[in-house]
DNA sequence: GCATGATGGTTACATTTGTAACTATCAAGG
DNA sequence: CCTTGATAGTTACAAATGTAACCATCATGC
């Protein structure tokens, strides 16, 4: 039987990865727009999609929805998105950026885009294709994607 | 200029497959000890390198070092460890696993290990070893590898 | 129509986490 | 020695997160 190295033990490199990943990130649009990171998510999954109900963006993002309910509230309060009851079912809430929420985050898009462009321009061609294919793959051993989503 | 599509969006992957990962991983240590993530982390840090300070322990599972001394008191209250002052430098604190912390351990290691190889067993060789290379790579673009470690 | 149960969303509360201030100890310089 | 600054570790406090209860609305079956 092998012996568990913790920083072999792919769980927790995953871990370590995404939250160095994620601090890095959170720097560009918490310096810029001192947003938290499900603000940033709803606002990149509405800029994305067009309208949402809060319960869409939760499932695009896999946030709970507490989370959601959250920053939608928050920017909401910075008019950088409308809410609007649905007609035909008035529990839904439609949700749109509003022009300056658009505003916002064209800028931060291609700063994101650049990140990870940056972060994987230090890997070799190979290494890149090889690295996203085996996170798909992995993905899909986790269960982790939605295939009913719209 | 490309678009920016979340589930496309590497750091969001890392996230979303961290976090899969990490929960379900969880599942096998809460369910028969309780235990904590930082707990686990503190359990399988001593286990595989024996005695160490609780700044060690930080430095090798990246840990902030109130997870580690909160994880630390809440094992030692279990008495899965003892914390013994180092006598040439009072400011330090020696943690050793005791046998009763061993044992849950080894109970513990199995299953994950089995956890680990049982969803990369759902990869195809090739991918498995891409991945595992492309995140060592992704790693050391990250700076997240710290090489002064013991 | 009117119970009953499900659904979208919010909020109160508890738990977890990080930040910053603190204690105790050490090391270096005068 | 005594001051000054660094370091290991703890703790008070604030911010973030999850859980569960809740409200409003809808759909279903009687």
């Amino acid at each position: 039987m092998q012996e568990l190295q913790l920083e072999k033990f792919l769980p927790y490199r995953l871990n370590r990865a995404a939250a160095a990943a994620s601090t890095q990130l959170s720097f560009i649009y918490r310096r810029k727009y001192a947003l938290t990171v499900p603000e940033w998510r709803t606002l990149s999954t509405l800029a994305q999609f067009g309208e949402l109900t809060a319960k869409q963006i939760g499932a695009h993002s896999s946030m709970h929805k507490t989370k959601v309910s959250r920053a939608v509230s928050s920017l909401s309060t910075r008019r950088w998105l409308t809410r609007e009851r649905d007609a035909t079912d008035r529990r839904l809430e439609k949700l749109n950026l509003t022009s300056r929420g658009q505003q916002a985050y064209k800028q931060l898009e291609p700063q994101m885009l650049g990140f990870e462009i940056e972060l994987l321009s230090r890997l070799t061609d190979e290494e890149r294709t090889a690295l996203l294919h085996g996170m798909s793959m992995l993905e899909k051993a986790l269960g982790v994607v939605d295939d009913r989503l719209a």
